[in-house]
DNA sequence: TTTTATTATCGTAATATTGCGATATAACAA
DNA sequence: TTGTTATATCGCAATATTACGATAATAAAA
């Protein structure tokens, strides 16, 4: 047990739930807020504004980077992070069309 | 460690982040996709439909609650389920705000 | 009342996540 | 080369999540 059961679920439920699960946390929210305020970033930058120490900063910014959301390249001795816009309103799309469903106002409940 | 630091970051923040990590789980959207195909749901539909256990999804249908996403009503044995339009809504308005924010096309990467 | 059906909760095992110190890696500076 | 700075990765401890069997609670049916 503990482990979810992925394989009983459609690719589009897997795809969606692994989207909203990067998202589902603070710090992670908090980077794209920065990167967005300041119109890119630098890692060590988060490490100040953030009250985290750099290797976890790090991985946050890693998982941000598997779905795509974010991309980095290097500068020199640092690496410039910023928002990857075609990924970033793919994503926007999709939890449109999940919200974006009809459901009827017959509330049961 | 392993605990979230909650409290070094907005309450804004932490607000979305929670959203998005209820939605973070396939069969949380998988039981939202049901229940907006059936225009109602009971939660032992959800059993059949699933591949999960009972005490399992109403597991996840207790976090949906607590987000109320969702809302329940007792009809006789069993539990009528069915999503709050309003906060449905909402949420999908928070998210869009979030991804609505503009960001500098002039990306450094 | 007893049985049956439906859902919630408890307890627990397995696994995942979070956070961080230590260390590795890479690029520039002296 | 040696030192410095910036980032990534490793390894680990603490905590959270997932899943489920067992059981409790509730309401209708027999």
């Amino acid at each position: 047990m503990g482990i979810t059961k992925t394989e009983i679920f459609s690719a589009h439920e897997n795809n969606l739930a692994t989207i909203f699960k990067v998202l589902g946390h603070p710090a992670r929210i908090a980077i794209l807020q920065h990167i967005l305020n300041q119109k890119a970033c630098i890692c060590n930058d988060l490490v100040e504004e953030l009250g985290l120490a750099q290797a976890t900063i790090s991985q946050h910014l890693k998982e941000l980077k598997n779905i795509g959301l974010i991309k980095g390249s290097i500068e020199g001795k640092s690496v410039c992070y910023c928002i990857n816009s075609s990924v970033w309103s793919e994503i926007q799309l999709k939890m449109n069309q999940f919200f974006s469903q009809e459901f009827s106002l017959n509330e049961c409940c």
